[in-house]
DNA sequence: GTATACATACATCCAGGAACGTATGTATAG
DNA sequence: CTATACATACGTTCCTGGATGTATGTATAC
């Protein structure tokens, strides 16, 4: 209605953000207007351009809204201090896996970004921010393998790299097949079975040594 | 201009879908209009009107012509007479990652379905297909897994939904992942490491036994 | 402490442009 | 001659971005 104080502003920001959660959730990035959005958080189009840029700015702000909690969660595996780097690592991957089936947030939000945005040369800086995020993923899974081997828990003849994307891989796709088709598995009760399957191919695989 | 005879008319079709490929493939589907896939396909919107009810309609088409081929290749490995279901299985896992490199127009079609389109309540349709096609992949791996176990290729201990399960995921994960970062690793040189990576936890990891 | 000056946080309005679907025209095949 | 295989033309519906309006917060001067 009137000007609000800062904080109220900023508590508009984040509503216009859930807003945009929902509706890109219901119907797709592309589908959705900035006019569904307003709708949705019950404010007007000229707030929406207030607080953003674009829609295509909306969706990166959502996009940053759940980043970095992920980032600082997983500091605590690649510390050369801790001392079992493995049970750690275990222990985070179980956790986002179960996280998303828990959180409906987090799990709207990744249902968004695999199945419901698309990413073309025209969503550039979309697709660098993909892969700077693989990137950083990639520089913290390294670390924390290189500090299990360290401390004996994986053999020194392991394929790092090979390693790495494996994860990735798993992980990718563990989310990607069970937000498209949740009846296809129950991620709740498997997730612990098949982190420890990667676990275990990284101590015995022979394809994941040497080279 | 005109085309007239029924060939003429199927070989107008298909420009239209290849048309709709390339278009897709470079701003999205959402981002193509009608008018963008006539011009690329060197008709008008009126042709593609003729051959297909609207822009979703031109979209299950070239799934479609796609999806039939896959099939038909997966038949070998799940055939009870097979002697060597695990090994015809390893093929086929190492020539989808293969071909995926090698033949650019899969290629596409596979990124198109994974980053450049967008799943909703109100592509339902598509949902349902998409759920059809992971049932009857997951048949097929299923039948297989059971024919290597019967050929004793892999311990009847084997908890084959998990299986199956991780198969699904490790090839979903591979190709997104490749797809969105080709440069995260290469695909062609480690199809064959990947792939044994998986078979090799189906006879050892104590995670995909029992239960 | 209150009047002034300006920034902030929106709401409202307007013009322009796609994109869609349909209706209609037309030439050729059969 | 009739159905097919398109091209063309038209009306309608959104959606966007920006311009404009307006009421309130806030800092400063006195």
């Amino acid at each position: 209605m009137v000007r609000r104080t800062k904080a109220e502003a900023l508590e508009t920001r984040e509503q216009i953000i859930d807003a945009a959660e929902r509706v890109f959730h219901r119907k797709g990035v592309s589908r959705t207007s900035l006019n569904d959005i307003a709708e949705e958080a019950g404010v007007t189009r000229g707030a929406i351009y207030w607080h953003f840029k674009n829609k295509h700015d909306v969706f990166v702000a959502m996009t940053e809204r759940h980043r970095l909690p992920m980032e600082s969660l997983s500091q605590q595996a690649e510390s050369p201090d801790e001392t079992d780097p493995l049970g750690k690592l275990r222990e985070l991957l179980v956790y986002v896996l179960h996280d998303t089936v828990r959180d409906p947030c987090r799990k709207r939000v990744f249902e968004i970004i695999f199945h419901k945005c698309e990413f073309t040369a025209q969503t550039d800086p979309l697709m660098a921010r993909q892969q700077e995020t693989y990137l950083d993923g990639s520089d913290k899974i390294r670390r924390t393998l290189n500090n299990a081997i360290a401390q004996g828990q994986l053999p020194d003849t392991l394929n790092i790299e090979r390693a790495v994307t494996m994860l990735h891989v798993q992980m990718t796709g563990m989310l990607y097949t069970w937000l498209l088709i949740p009846d296809a598995f129950d991620l709740e009760a498997e997730a612990e079975h098949f982190v420890d399957c990667y676990l275990g191919s990284l101590r015995e695989c022979p394809s994941l040594s040497g080279q």
